[in-house]
RNA sequence: GCGCCCGUAGCUCAGUUGGAUAGAGCGCCUGCCUCCGGAGCAGGAGGUCGCAGGUUCGAAUCCUGCCGGGCGCGCCA
């Protein structure tokens, strides 16, 4: 806003009273009782000048020229601060911002255009998807979006760990399984997968084929069952995701490191760097060089890479493809991988900050205050379909976002099946949707008002200018979100306007309030209050969208029950 | 033992990277309420910010050391 005049008519003060080069800076103070912009200057001169902040503080604010200042009012307050008012016009001149851009309220140019990858999900094609996926899901989605609207190309991609250990244990699980459906004795090997998906795999296969692998077993049997069960698991993955609202650009195939030789090419740029040696038969990578706690192996004994290789391969080509910015979601359990990979791609001459990582903590799912146990079928925790089949996909991404990553986090089922304003994305939508009840009431489309010449001075009620203070902090908000890869500070945010808005609201009940009405008598009033409604829709609805959760214009009960 | 994350109201969690009297929701207490939209509204009680030092005008926030919880620690991924 009008910062820059504060912050010359302050300096000019400040180089009267002998202060050769003043550093000023403004805030926004939390409370509104503390005016729209405040300064600590003073304090911060203190020292310097040998006068209490107060002192200072009182002698600014008397030369200062607040005409020059653009301001209202300055007043002395607390131990120092210098709290500035602007006129309510001018504070409400945001909410012109807000209607003329619309839909493209709150996107700011902060990444240029520039290309940036968010890895996330990346589970193994080994079973149905749990609750943790779900969060990684919605988090690595809206930090997704987040980075979008702030400027950035964004490129959303999938990595399945489709060879190695687990995916021979899964296809021996199957076999297992198909062999019982024989009346067979089979035993479900040490470290497979019990769960029922495994058993309606395994009666699928049977179908399938009958008992041709019980008469006639043969070395390239596991593979064949392999390339029945896999697709399978994989496409009820997408399902679920794509239900679950999440989509991806790309989906990267860890055996195409292997197949197009990218795994062999890793381990000889590795060993060019001359930061390799040989070990009790193994082959090590100095990833210590690089920061990591200890070295690490990269090609065992039997002469097999570990998963140190196809990682940097990985990452490699990651940055190889264009992605010069790659942000990856993962659970913190991973977090002993974050210096070995930078370890190997450093070493290949990438940058100390590549890739960037969002670790976050598990879920654990409680209902009528105790743990929800596991999933039979899914054969480990609650599957993430069974919890937004039945709380709805709209809460269970908001419960998953409004948390920050890196805490352990409580999903608690019965608040989320709450739908009335405690539940804060029902409080969120509710907001949303009274103000399309308004314009509904008032017989005009949300789309006709226009702020035009509109006097937006009249809204200088408190209820209103917390509203339009809180309207005018949507952007920074956003790109502090994006900038973090924090959605919960979308979310706070959102909650708090929600929470403005209804208090607005419920404020101007006509029958026990009608000057505060939305849809007062006087027509300035009420036109300038329309303004000020369709800038709040404008923004709960963006911000939604934002967070891949819809924005009802109506709540009704039916819309509820059938909610996806 | 080493490394990373966490510790804030009875419970679940925020706290804009050092600012003003530490904030929400649930639960609890007290009043309203048949209302532009439904389990609604207004208010209240509730805190040694894990503990102890340090840095400075000023610390929940930064530095050090402890305590407690989670996760990870050379040929698993």
């Amino acid at each position: 806003m009008s910062h820059g005049k504060i912050e010359a008519a302050l300096c000019a003060v400040l180089r009267q009273m002998g202060v050769e080069q003043p550093t000023v800076q403004l805030e926004r103070p939390r409370d509104l009782s503390h005016g729209d912009v405040a300064s600590n200057v003073a304090m911060t001169l203190a020292r310097e000048l040998k006068r209490s902040p107060r002192q200072i503080a009182e002698q600014i604010a008397e030369s200062l020229d607040l005409e020059a200042a653009g301001v209202e009012a300055v007043e002395v307050a607390g131990p120092g601060f210098l709290n500035f008012r602007l006129s309510s016009g001018v504070v409400a001149s945001v909410l012109r911002g807000i209607l003329v851009r619309d839909e493209a309220w709150g996107r700011s140019e902060t990444g240029g255009g520039e290309r940036v990858m968010v890895e996330f999900v990346s589970a193994n094609p080994t079973g149905p998807l749990h609750i943790g996926h779900g969060r990684q899901a919605a988090l690595g989605d809206a930090i997704a979006s987040l980075l979008t609207w702030t400027g950035w190309q964004v490129h959303r991609e999938f990595y399945y760990n489709n060879v190695g250990l687990q995916m021979e244990s899964l296809v021996l699980s199957v076999h297992a399984r198909y062999l019982q459906h024989f009346g067979l004795e089979a035993e479900i090997p040490e470290g497979g997968y019990h769960g029922g998906y495994i058993t309606e795999i395994a009666e699928g296969l049977a179908q399938e084929v009958g008992d041709r692998y019980v008469r006639d077993f043969a070395e390239q049997s596991l593979d064949e069952i392999r390339a029945f069960v896999v697709p399978i698991l994989r496409a009820e993955q997408d399902r679920d995701l794509n239900d679950f609202r999440v989509f991806f650009d790309e989906f990267y195939l860890e055996s195409s490191l292997y197949s197009e030789g990218r795994v062999e090419a890793a381990i000889q740029a590795l060993k060019d760097t001359g930061l390799v040696y040989e070990h009790e038969g193994a082959t090590w990578f100095k990833t210590t060089e690089f920061g990591d706690q200890k070295d690490r192996v990269m090609v065992r004994s039997n002469g097999l890479p570990t998963y140190f290789v196809p990682d940097v391969a990985y990452h490699l080509h990651k940055w190889q493809r264009g992605f010069h910015r790659v942000i990856n979601v993962q659970g913190s359990d991973h977090h002993g991988t974050v210096d070995r990979v930078r370890g190997g791609t450093q070493a290949l001459g990438l940058p100390e900050g590549f890739p960037e990582y969002v670790l976050h903590q598990m879920v654990r799912a409680t209902r009528d205050g105790e743990d929800v146990k596991f999933s039979k079928r899914a054969g480990s925790a609650l599957s993430l379909r069974e919890l937004y089949d039945e709380v709805g996909v709209d809460v269970t991404r908001y419960f998953f976002q409004m948390r920050k990553p890196d805490a352990h986090m409580l999903f608690d089922v019965d608040a989320a099946l709450d739908q009335s304003d405690k539940n804060p994305v029902y409080k969120i939508q509710y907001a949303h949707a009274r103000m399309c009840s308004i314009f509904a009431k008032a017989g005009i489309e949300a789309e006709s008002i226009e702020a035009g010449a509109t006097d937006l001075s009249v809204l200088d009620h408190e209820l209103e200018r917390e509203l339009v203070k809180n309207l005018g902090e949507f952007t920074e908000t956003l790109e502090r979100s994006a900038r973090q890869c924090t959605p919960h500070v979308l979310c706070e945010y959102l909650e708090q306007t929600a929470g403005s808005t209804n208090g607005w609201y419920h404020a101007g009940n006509p029958t026990r309030n009608p000057e505060l009405a939305v849809l007062a008598e006087d027509p300035e009033i009420r036109q300038a209050r329309l303004v000020l409604a369709r800038a709040v829709q404008i923004v709960l609805r963006n911000g939604l969208t934002v967070l891949g959760i819809s924005a009802p214009t109506r709540m009704d009960r039916a819309i509820l029950d059938e909610e996806p």
